[in-house]
DNA sequence: ATGGTAGAAACTCTA
């Protein structure tokens, strides 16, 4: 059940990690979990078929898991103290054989973790499967709102939607991650009513989600704040944190992104 | 300025 600090209200924490590969993250994974202890977590980028996923050594730490996973590639999954309930794959009326989406309802939030398609290059096939994807994500979540009143959607969205969300705005005009239609593609999501939880809380300049592993190769390239969590509109005023964990970029074999964890009144 | 590295898996693709 969610921490409780005496004299306060649970709080619920949940937060989202694209480890790449979740066979070579399990032990920093596990550290992280034993250290953070959030009520919930959605994994993506697992790359790990169904019956291959570690239920028992997640089990022995504490968590229940829901996932969906192929091999290779994508693959999502949500981890939670409490059994995750109700669980949803995929995006409704978007035939997608990528796994990129998993829904489940936790300790009565729905929580829907994506893997938004990373879009390759400016107008290649990949780039419009992403538009298309999103576009499918919108009609979807504004259904969603209809059905839920708490809904935390959160994931690798693989795009920075404000200057302030890339080292070097100037650098990134227009590069994938980047683009006017990929900026106004989460914005509408906003216009849903959906809130960037980080964004209620002051952070550093530069806080960011994710770094390249090329980057320290030619030039610095592709530091940006893509690992996103939104909150429905009723969640709002129930947060009390949000924030990035650089701690496991330092861990000896890192995942190019960094934990984002929000916690909120229960 | 079209490289670079990491991961999975197969000798290439994705990010």
């Amino acid at each position: 059940m969610p921490n409780t600090l005496f004299g306060a209200q649970p709080l619920f924490t949940i937060a989202t990690w694209n480890v790449n590969s979740l066979k070579m993250r399990m032990p920093v994974l596990l550290d992280w979990l034993e250290k953070h202890k959030p009520d919930a977590l959605a994994l993506q980028e697992t790359k790990i078929e169904d019956h291959e996923f570690p239920t028992l050594d997640l089990a022995i730490a504490g968590y229940q898991a829901v996932y969906a996973g192929q091999k290779s590639y994508n693959g999502v999954a949500i981890l939670a103290k409490d059994m995750p309930d109700a669980c949803d794959y995929g995006l409704p009326d978007f035939a997608d054989e990528q796994k990129r989406v998993i829904a489940a309802t936790v300790n009565g939030v729905r929580v829907i973790d994506l893997y938004v398609p990373n879009g390759q290059s400016v107008g290649s096939d990949k780039y419009e499967y992403k538009l298309n994807w999103l576009a499918a994500l919108h009609r979807w979540l504004g259904e969603e709102l209809q059905k839920h009143e708490k809904i935390v959607v959160l994931g690798d969205f693989n795009i920075a939607p404000e200057d302030a969300d890339v080292d070097d705005p100037w650098r990134w005009e227009g590069r994938i991650l980047f683009t006017d239609a990929e900026k106004a593609a989460f914005h509408r999501l906003l216009e849903l009513g959906f809130v960037d939880a980080f964004r209620r809380f002051p952070h550093p300049p530069k806080t960011f989600s994710c770094w390249d592993y090329r980057m320290n190769a030619f030039h610095k390239n592709r530091v940006a704040r893509i690992d996103h969590v939104l909150v429905s509109p009723a969640l709002v005023p129930k947060l009390t944190a949000a924030m990035i964990d650089v701690a496991p970029r330092t861990h000896e074999r890192p995942s190019d992104h960094t934990p984002v964890v929000i916690s909120m009144e229960n």
